[in-house]
DNA sequence: GTGTATGCAAATGTTTTGCACGTCC
DNA sequence: GGACGTGCAAAACATTTGCATACAC
C-alpha cells in the first residue's frame, strides 16, 4: 500500500511535468496520508520524524510550485501563515478557535453565487475562499 | 462633514471603552472614508500623506485592539499579510487576480449553510470568511 | 495622579532569494 | 551534459514585545 502511494504520487508529479525527487514525494505522500491541513513548518517536523531531512527554503519552494501546478491548495485560516492540503474534492473548513481542531465540510453551493456574481457584476470567479470560524461539538457545554 | 466624522469616531471609540486618542481616531477615520481594505503598511502612508506620523507597532496594536471590540474586521486575501475594513453591513469581497482591485459584493446567503452546519455537526459558526479570486470584468478580453 | 497609549528598538515568525553544489532525466 | 532541485545563509517582510516616556481621563 505504501508502494501504491509512492507509485502515484511519482506519476502525479510526472503528469503536471515536475520532476521526481524525493523531498517532492515525500511531501506530496505526507499531504495525502494527512487529514489536516498543515503549515510548513509542520511539513519539515513530520518529515523529520520520518528520518527526512528537508530545508525550509526547499518545503516552500515545493508548496509554491505544487500550488501553481493544482498539486496543492493555499489555505489561510486566520493566522497569520499558510496552510496547504491536497486538491481534491471541493470542501471547505470549521475551525474550532478553542482547540484548534479543523474539521472539513462538503456539500456548500457557491457555484449558483458564482454564476450569479458573473451576471450581476461580470467577475469571472475562478477560485474562492470560504471557512467557518467558531466552536466545535465538543468544546460546547 | 470632517467634524460629524471626527466626533462620531470619538463616540465610537467610547461605546467600546477606548480611549480617544489621535491615532485612533485618525485610523477610524480612515478606514470610514477608504473603501479598499487597507494592510498596516498602506494605513501608516495614509497617515503619513496626512501629516500624522504613527509607529507600525501602534498601528499593529489599534488594528488588533479595533478588531477585538469588534470595530474592524481582519481579512486574508491570499497575501501574506492581514488586512483590515471598518466593520459594517456584512459582504465579500471579488479580488481580481489581474489588476488587484478588490470590489465588494453583499447577498451572499451564508445563514442558511451555518444552520446545516449546526444541525449536521453540531459545530456553531460565530463567523465565516468568503472571498472570491478571478478576473474583473474591466481586465477581461 | 494613575493607568494606558505611544515610540523606539529589538526580537520573532514566515516567506523569499542568491549562489554553489548535487541530482534527475 | 544540461536543466533544474536543494541546502545554506542571508535578506525581506509582517507582526510582536519590552521598556521608557507621554498622554487621556
Amino acid at each position: 500500500m505504501n508502494i501504491s502511494v509512492i507509485h502515484d504520487c511519482r506519476q502525479e508529479l510526472r503528469l503536471v511535468d515536475l520532476k521526481v525527487t524525493p523531498a517532492r514525494i515525500a511531501v506530496l505522500k505526507l499531504l495525502e496520508e494527512t487529514d489536516q491541513p498543515l503549515d510548513v513548518a509542520a511539513i519539515i517536523d513530520s518529515l523529520e520524524e520520518q528520518g527526512i531531512k528537508a530545508d525550509q527554503a526547499t518545503v516552500f519552494r515545493i508548496m509554491n510550485i505544487f500550488t501553481d501546478k493544482g498539486l496543492t491548495k493555499q489555505l489561510q485560516l486566520n493566522e497569520s501563515k499558510f496552510r496547504y492540503e491536497k486538491t481534491g474534492d471541493e470542501h471547505h473548513h470549521l475551525v474550532c478557535e478553542r482547540c484548534g481542531t479543523i474539521e472539513d465540510i462538503s456539500d456548500c453551493n457557491i457555484t449558483d453565487l458564482e454564476n450569479d456574481i458573473r451576471l450581476k457584476k461580470g467577475f469571472l470567479v475562478k477560485r474562492h475562499s470560504l471557512e467557518f470560524f467558531g466552536v466545535c461539538q465538543s468544546c460546547q457545554p
